[in-house]
This record gives C-alpha cells, structure tokens and sequence, in this order.
DNA sequence: CATGAATGAGGCTTCATTCAT
DNA sequence: TATGAATGAAGCCTCATTCAT
C-alpha cells in the first residue's frame, strides 16, 4: 500500500479516503482495467460476420495489446499473488473477467464448430488452453522474467501462440493453410 | 514457517538447524521435486528413437503427472508469487528448471523440425507456449480454482491440450491424422 | 470528528473554525448540556422551603430527566472513556459539572441533617452514592445496553432507586412512610 | 497492546503467542478476575442460612474487595470503554459476569421478600442499583478520580453504601436498627 | 467562512528469525 | 540436536488535524 500510495504521490493514508482497504484496491484495478476489455467482446462476438477464427485472433489479439507496455499488465500476476489472501477478490475476478471470457470465447468457438472451421473440444478446456498462455505471458514478466536473460518478446510471441494454437483448433483431417 | 514444521512433524525452531532460512527451503522444495524430474528428460531425449510427437506428449505427460495429486504441485504458484521476493530463487528456478525444459525441449522440437515432422518455430516461443497451459493448470488450482465452481479436471484437460498443441505444430499444409 | 461534522450538517474541517480540538468539542458539550443543568440546582436548593426528601427527588429527578432520550446521553459515557486521554478535559467536568453537585446536594445533605430529616452522612461520600445509580444508568445505555437483552427502563428504574436511597437516608430508627 | 506488553515485560508481538488479539486479552482478563469471583456467590447464596442482609453485605463486601488495591479494578472501566468497539466482549461480559450477578443477587433479594426482611422490589432494578455505586467507585477511580481532589477512600465508601442501602431494602414501615 | 483532500503518527497484527535451554 | 518462547520489523488501517482553494 505504502509503494501504492508513493506511485499516486501520496501518503500512506490518503488511499483510504478513496478506497476502503487494499482488496477494494485491488478490484478497483481489475475493474479499470481488465473489465472493460472483456466487456468489450461480446459485442464484438455478436457482430462480427467474417471468418470465426480471424475473429478469435483479433479478440485475443485485443486482450493481449491492451496490457503490453502497461502497468496493468502486473494484474494477473496480483491476482494470481493475492486470491488466497483475499478469496473475495477471487471470487470477484472469475465473476467478473473469467466468467465474460467464457462466455464469449465459449459462443465463439461453439459457433466456429458448428460451421466446421473449428474441432469440436470441450469449451472449457479450450478456452482456458486459448488463454493460457497469453495470460502465462504477463504472469512470466512479472515475476521469473524479471531476472531472466532470455527475454520474451511480446508480439512474436503472440503471433506464434496464434499460428500454432488456430492451426491446432482445426478440424482434424482438414488441411492447413 | 511454521505451517512447514508442523508438517514435517517438527518444532518451528528446528527448521533453521536444516535451512538457512525460508528461501532455502524453497529452493529445496524444488530441488526435491521439479529438478529432478526436469533432469530425467535429458536422457529421455537422447535415447529415444520412436516418433517425435509421441516423446513430447510423453515428456510432457510426465512432467504434468508427477504433479497431479501431489503437494507439490503448489510450487509453481509458490515462485510466481515469491519471485519478486526472492530474485535469488527465481534465479535458482530458471537456471534449474527452465533452463533445462527450454535446452531438452528445444533439442527435441529441433530434431523434430529437421525431420520434417514439426513446423519450423522458434524454440523459445515454442517451449514457453507448450508448456504454459500445463504450468497454468496448477497455477490455476493453487489460487483461482479454489473459488471456481467450474472445476478443471487434469485429465482430460491435459489431453485437450496435447492435441490440439501437437496438431498445431505440425507444418503448415500437412494433413492432420 | 467527522461523524460529529456530519450530524452537524458541516465537513470534516469546519469544526476546527469553531473549536481548537476534539478535547475543546468534548468540552463545549458538557458546558452546553450538563453544566446548565447542574447550574440550576443552586437556586432550587436555596429557594426552596418545603420537604428537604421531596426536593432532593425532584433535582435528581431534573437530573436524570434531562438526559433520558437525549443525545447528550451519551456524555457521561464519554467523560469517562476520554478522561485519561483528556485529563484536562476530566479536570474541567470535576470542576463544571461535579463541583457544583456536591456542593448543592451536600448543602441540601446538610440541611437535611441539621433538620432531623435525614441521617448524618459524610456528604462526600453521600453524593456518590446517590448520584451513581443514575449516572450508571446512562453509562450502562451507552456500552453494555446496546448488547443486552433484558432492558433498563429509564422511568421505573428512577422511581425503584429514589424509594430506596430516599428510604435509605432517613436517619436510624426511624419508620418509614 | 504495547503497554501491556511493556508491563508484561516482554515486547510487543510476543502477546500474540498467547492470545489472538486484543479482545482475546480482555476476555482473559476478566475470565481470571471478575468471573472467578461472581462464580463464588453461587454456592454462598445457596449455603448461608443466617440472615439474609448479613449475606447481601458479605458478598458484595467480596466483590468489593477483591478488586479494591487490585490492577483488575480497571477492568469494569475497560469494559465500558470498549464495549462498543468489541460487541462480543460486551456480550462476554454480560453472560459470564452480569447474568450470574443478576441470578444470584436476584435469588437472594427475592428469599429476603418471602421472609419479609426486604421490600419487594423489580430484582432487575434492585441488583442495578445494588451493584452501581460499587461498580462506579472503580470506574471513578480510574477515570476522573485521577484528577480529582477529593479523593474517595474505599472502606468508608463501601461501609457508607451498605447502610444506605441495606437500610431502604427494608420493607417499608418497619423500623430500622 | 467553508471545504474536503491530504497528512502522518499511532495502533493492531503477522511472521521470519534467533537463542537460551 | 530439538524446542518454543521471544523478538522486531513491516504491513494494514484509523483518525485528529492541517491547509490550499
């Protein structure tokens, strides 16, 4: 709270005058942050009539290059520090960021396998293996990657996890482009 | 601390006569479990002969089933959160761990590059992407998933991630199976 | 502070226009509410002329009354929790509030005496112990009350102490109305 | 916290080896103090066969005095203090100190009434008003008493109490000794 | 004269670590 | 070698008070 309140150049306790304890801290970053960026999918969902995995590259794509560069991009990684201490904001971040995520992801790919452009796999599992290792990326930069010598750049790294995770969601037996 | 020398059935104090303080247990906590079974690959790779797909479901299959239903698969979670806290750890992590995950799979996706059999992509993106939704699935499970009423179980979803990664690694235009 | 800002219709800094600090706000409730009051008693003693037991219920009786359903209920409680962080708070409401009672209720105590109306009594000693029961009654609203579940009622618990200690004070050997 | 544990002779954190917070402290306090000595009534209610105002006087003679020259005699102050910053200590206080006091007390008052040796009189406002001028001469003491002038000495105090008291429980119309 | 944002000291609590036994 | 009591720094939070506007 102390590095907080010096980042905002403030003093310890004027914090509380804006929030009434760390966790509401917390949740006020996810909502500032990660919230309106999921929020922004299922319209982007319903819209959308091109193809469905150009569609699912360019909303993960979003998801990815809103935290790369920002200080937000340490969210994940608080959450993830955090959710024992506080179950009430992990509680919050599934309510609020994973479940919208399933829930969009989900339509998409149910839709993309119902046009045959996707295999059939378990949502649940496809989603959170679509995820994974975006997230993986600022939860490593955030922690091992700070004393890593081998960096990891962000956007060959997404257009990797791109080619091989889109290419992996085909359907078997159909061949890639 | 103390939570760690109840477990092992001792008196707090006792711990510090084995340890030189909490980072070395940490250390040792890897040490016992995570570089030993990273070690076991080096040979792994080396003499196997059969297809190069099957040893990496394997390798990765063994990684992912040596933490299944094991308290040890709180570690990952553990130097996520404890890295910025102790950089000599995570240091200590990369250097035991990491490095020898990114040196064996690296050599084994080389191998399976010049064979023809993977798509040429560069191993540390590969690396981190194929194992990222198996490091996050206990990452997931330490914090997250305790609050989530939508449970993941290990099985099937390490399943669903091997083959739609290893489909995905083919090269582009081959015919999946 | 704030909490009185508020019900004072005024922000948290206007207070401080008006009154140096919190030990001076304290301060200015005593003098506006139990110090008129005890103030009044002089004049009833002195003026008085009839039954010395029948005007000592009735200042008690002004006493109490005077506070039971009033916010300033809540001051007694007060004085007595800040005393040790205020001792000049403390020093002023012995001077204030219970200087004055025991010199009006012990003149009364005296002239009582002096009439064979009532036993003779160190006064210091009287005054305590005629007044405690109707301060405890305040306190104990203010702290234990509000947890308690068999209530005090203001009027029937006056009445049960003034029959007593009235009762009570009259000299030895004497029979009771 | 820090001056108990000064008192004490140890530091600050060392408390917390022995109780969980500062509640836990007041309630042991008590438990080791106030509830041991209510308890003791009980059984001197239920053994006693002489008269019944020499019991009366002999219990809260004990109550009185196992606090009087006593560090415990902060406690009923403490209690009042704190009770509406720690509810469940008010509640604490209330059914291991008060309900015994209000049981035994009020078993004993209303054995006088059937023997005609005191007036009938509601047991609730009767043990109030019994125990208030005892219970304010420790609250006096370590609230404004510190301050004050005029101080008030514990045995003449209590001695003048109980004849007074004792005195106006009588049934009314009966001459007093 | 009023505001309300900001301050910072102080209070409760935790926990890695030490050390006398 | 093992114990477990004790330490003390650090963290979260409150609140009386100040001050620029």
């Amino acid at each position: 709270m102390e590095d907080i309140a010096r980042q905002a150049g403030v003093s310890g306790g004027t914090i509380y005058r804006y929030f009434d304890n760390k966790e509401d801290v917390f949740k006020a970053a996810v909502r500032e942050t990660l919230v309106s960026t999921v929020n922004r999918t299922e319209e982007a969902v319903a819209n959308h009539d091109g193809k469905v995995d150009d569609l699912l590259r360019q909303i993960l794509g979003g998801w990815f290059q809103s935290l790369v560069g920002n200080p937000a991009a340490a969210i994940p990684k608080v959450i993830i520090t955090e959710a024992t201490n506080f179950p009430e904001l992990a509680r919050f971040y599934i309510k609020e960021v994973v479940g919208p995520a399933r829930r969009d992801l989900g339509a998409l790919l149910s839709r993309g396998a119902a046009d045959g452009k996707f295999r059939r796999i378990d949502p649940r599992y496809a989603v959170t293996l679509l995820t994974a290792p975006l997230v993986w990326f600022f939860i490593w930069q955030e922690s091992l990657g700070a004393v890593d010598n081998e960096p990891l750049d962000a956007e060959p790294y997404f257009n990797a996890c791109m080619d091989l995770l889109l290419d992996g969601l085909r359907p078997r037996g159909q061949t890639t482009a």
